[in-house]
DNA sequence: TTGTAAAACTAATGGTATTAGTTTATATTA
DNA sequence: TAATATAAACTAATACCATTAGTTTTACAA
């Protein structure tokens, strides 16, 4: 434990993320965080300038995670399969990394910019798989916001069981998605 | 502020509220509540079994006024008008008391019995809304499941800024309810 | 082999919740 | 009205937490 323990920011980033699913967002603390790497918690500064940064750091990770899923499962798939596909994949990695997924919303954009760009990547990928609806710019917009909306709104009120009984999720997340491709047109604009 | 502040649990929890509001449910913390209150920290044991149960007295309370404000919207109206009224005053109420809003959402029912039935009656009310489409009997919990994550999804993202301009999102959201409302044909069972 | 930079450490500060025990104001009762 | 009991405030203390300052020590490079 004394001599070097070798730790690098990406080491601390990956435990973090663990204590993060185990204990939810809350209970990440640099104090839990020393003691799971054998180690002081003024030690982990010479790595991460405190719990502030490793949240965005937290985040970051997360989104990249996020966006690499929401990817593979869009490979090969468009129109109303690929918002499916999206949409499972999105709330999937929530319910796989609840605490890593909550630290993803944490301020968004705070002049951080490494923790910009992941955020943009999976917003870019849903205006992607929208984008064959041809909803007009505006209309676009307003689509992406939906589908966010929805996307988060389940994700969160399924891990905070929110939902009572657990029974048939997966079906219900199914038929909201069919809705709202069912109504899509709603959201088209002349622009 | 030596003799008697003359506190009692409900001048606590409208304190707390305030808080909540300009500082984020993170920022309600003891000390600064005591404080606001010309008061040692010791002294809120009297009123208040310490921070966990103060924040399960905020959610109900904050369940209390969001139901108050639903209930309000969806009188006299029904059919698509009321879901939108309904929809409306969810994400307003969310929009005005941010804190109070955010501390609704935390381990929903934890065995407290007041905190049970303060949750379920604004469900309740979404359930008579859209007990008018006649979406059957698992239909309608589908129904209910995805509008509850509509609304959820779009106050959260809204509120922590994850929607980047401002610009027209009250229009947002009447179309995200559009399509909604155009799809609910999808909730639709049999039984 | 020696020197340096970085990574660990200890010690200290100030913030938090919470418990225990004490004082005191208010209200009730004789 | 006076005495008493209850409850609401208090102070003091404990145990966490993040963070900073300053020190030791390791590993590597010259």
């Amino acid at each position: 434990m004394s001599p070097r323990a070798g730790l690098d920011t990406q080491t601390l980033v990956l435990a973090a993320a663990e204590l993060a699913d185990e204990h939810g967002m809350e209970g990440v603390t640099l104090a839990l965080l020393a003691a799971k790497l054998g180690v002081r918690s003024p030690s982990l500064y010479n790595h991460v300038n405190g719990l502030k940064e490793l949240r965005i750091l937290l985040a970051t990770h997360g989104l990249q995670l996020l966006y690499a899923d929401m990817s593979a499962a869009i490979k090969g798939v468009s129109g109303g399969e690929a918002v499916h596909a999206i949409s499972r994949a999105y709330v999937k990695f929530a319910q796989q990394r609840p605490g890593l997924y909550e630290t993803t919303l944490q301020a968004p954009e705070e002049g951080n910019a490494g923790l910009e760009e992941a955020g943009a990547k999976p917003l870019q990928l849903i205006i992607s798989v929208l984008s064959g609806y041809e909803l007009g710019k505006s209309g676009e917009l307003h689509a992406v916001r939906g589908l966010r909306s929805i996307l988060h709104g389940f994700a969160a009120l399924r891990n905070k069981g929110g939902f009572g009984m657990p029974l048939d999720l997966e079906e219900s997340l199914i038929r909201l998605i069919d809705a709202y491709i069912a109504g899509i047109g709603c959201m088209r604009t002349g622009d």
